[in-house]
RNA sequence: GGAGGGGUGGCAGAGUGGUCUAAUGCGGCGGUCUUGAAAACCGCUGUGGGCUGACGCUCACCGGGGGUUCGAAUCCCUCCCCCUCCGCCA
């Protein structure tokens, strides 16, 4: 969440940025304002009641100490009515506090100063390209083609199991799945810095309130019961990214300031309702309900956080230029980014049998609104201050969509999909093999 | 699922209604002593909020929330978490 005193300093400041976003939230500052003044001044002369109870009822316990029992009476008489006063002012507060809090729970990031100002995804500069797209001597296949040949992936039982937008993986499909999870892992790990870590799937609300996904995207998420107890609904979700978890590790700590940076990555499955998206329901592995992804996160100096965005973003580009893949990234303008991020890249790969690029990977860098909304902070060693780190977190990559580009850019002629070097000892063969039998 | 025990500062651990401004120990930081170090001794050592130009003043926080009371770490209610044992189980 942003910075109530940043509001209440700068209040045109975060107007404007805000209205960057084309997303009417600036209208909702004066009632914040409003009601943090509320707030502040019930606050203040609560407090100053507090102060004259604390020292009366100090004086009772000196009078009945000395037995003085009718003064300690009176003097008890008189504070009485100051309690039910500071009930009142405190109940005041904390409705206001509770009321500004929600408002600024839907308040979008500030983005940042370098981002290109935009409406949508059309506004968004392109920052740099990778490869060229491939070209076939043969007629291409699109992935679901090459899947059902390959017998990669049985979309119709996938359905018959879970419904569309759910996946069933067979044999060399199943197989090249797991060793890209393998191969994303162990380059992040050993060639970029990262620790992994293997979180739960299942996460609480409070992790999702802490990344932004919560309040405003609730509907997005595929909410967990425990067996046949109604009340437990809404406490548990399946995670939409391991960021839910990941960046949540450290949540109300402060870290010493030599602890940083932190650097995570984690595999790990997403789920996603996908509600109302376009896309979903038709066949293939564009858009579905649950993928594989391997996600970066680091906890960072706020002086950093930009080097490490690029750092990051380079780590996810590393995947896809060992895969040999054409890519572009693409900084997203103020009214495309996530609720979250103050600056974002999205890496998206070329699938030559879509005939479009797939986003497969977003960096951002959330600076310090999630170590907020999660009291994240770090002691600064120079004046022993608390501060609060740089978020950041960046797919590394999403796996279905990376998939589709891999069997689609390195299909052969005969039907084979050539797999590229650095992957061969993962999945223990130079390529997937053709049908011996016409499907 | 059943039974029981617990949650107090960075850590350990006292405190069961009023100098708690939370004992004591350990750790950490600074100092004295020392050629240097150790030991010893002395001092300091949590988080957030409000007010103030500032020195500073003040409020809250003993797992979370609510209540009783002039006054709550302490009593009551409720939720969460951890541990032990039993049952079931990959």
């Amino acid at each position: 969440m942003l910075d109530m005193k940043l509001l209440r300093d700068r209040t045109e400041f975060v107007r404007e940025r805000l209205a960057t976003r084309n997303a009417g939230d600036e209208a909702k500052v004066t009632e914040i304002l409003a009601l943090d003044e509320s707030r502040r001044s019930a606050l203040a002369e609560a407090e100053q009641l507090k102060a004259r109870r604390n020292s009366a009822s100090k004086e009772i316990g000196g009078l009945i100490g000395q037995k003085r029992l009718e003064e300690a009476e009176a003097k008890k008489a008189e504070v009485r009515a100051l309690g039910d006063r500071i009930t009142e002012l405190d109940k005041t507060a904390a409705q206001s506090e509770a009321a500004r809090d929600a408002l600024l729970l839907m308040i979008p990031n500030l983005p940042h100063a370098s981002v290109a100002l935009g409406k949508d995804a059309e506004d968004n500069p392109e920052i740099r390209v990778h490869g060229q797209k491939a070209s076939f001597d043969f007629k291409a296949l699109n992935h679901v083609e090459l899947c059902e040949k390959l017998k990669l992936i049985d979309f119709a039982r996938g359905a018959k199991l879970s419904g569309s937008g759910f996946l069933l993986y067979t044999g060399w499909g199943a197989r090249l799945e797991r060793a890209l999870i393998n191969f994303l892992l162990d380059l992040h790990l050993s060639e970029h810095g990262y620790t992994e870590v293997a979180p739960p799937y299942i996460v609480g609300e409070h992790c999702m309130i802490g990344v932004g996904q919560f309040p405003k995207f609730r509907d997005q998420a595929y909410a967990v019961q425990e067996g046949l107890d109604a009340s437990t609904l809404g406490k548990l979700y399946l995670l939409p990214t391991a960021e839910a978890p990941v960046a949540n590790i450290h949540r109300e700590e402060i870290l010493a300031e030599k602890q940083l940076p932190v650097r995570y990555c984690a595999y790990s499955p997403c789920f996603r309702a996908e509600a109302g998206a376009a896309g979903l329901g038709t066949r293939g592995m564009i858009r579905v309900h649950q993928f594989d992804k391997v996600e970066l996160i680091k906890v960072v100096h706020p002086d950093h956080g930009y080097e490490e965005l690029e750092k990051m973003v380079q780590n996810a580009e590393t995947v896809l230029q060992r895969l040999g893949l054409h890519y572009r990234v693409i900084n997203l303008c103020t009214g495309d980014m996530g609720f979250a991020s103050a600056k974002t890249y999205d890496i998206e790969v070329w699938a030559p049998g879509q005939g479009t690029f797939l986003e497969v990977s977003s960096c951002s860098n959330c600076e310090d609104y999630q170590s907020r909304r999660m009291n994240l902070r770090f002691k600064r060693e120079s004046d022993g201050q608390n501060l609060f780190p740089h978020l950041l977190n960046g797919s590394g990559t999403a796996l279905a969509r990376l998939f589709v580009a891999l069997v689609e850019t390195h299909q052969q002629a005969d039907g084979s999909v050539r797999i590229p070097e650095p992957l061969r000892p993962y999945l223990g063969t130079d390529v997937i093999p053709a049908p011996t039998q016409p499907a």
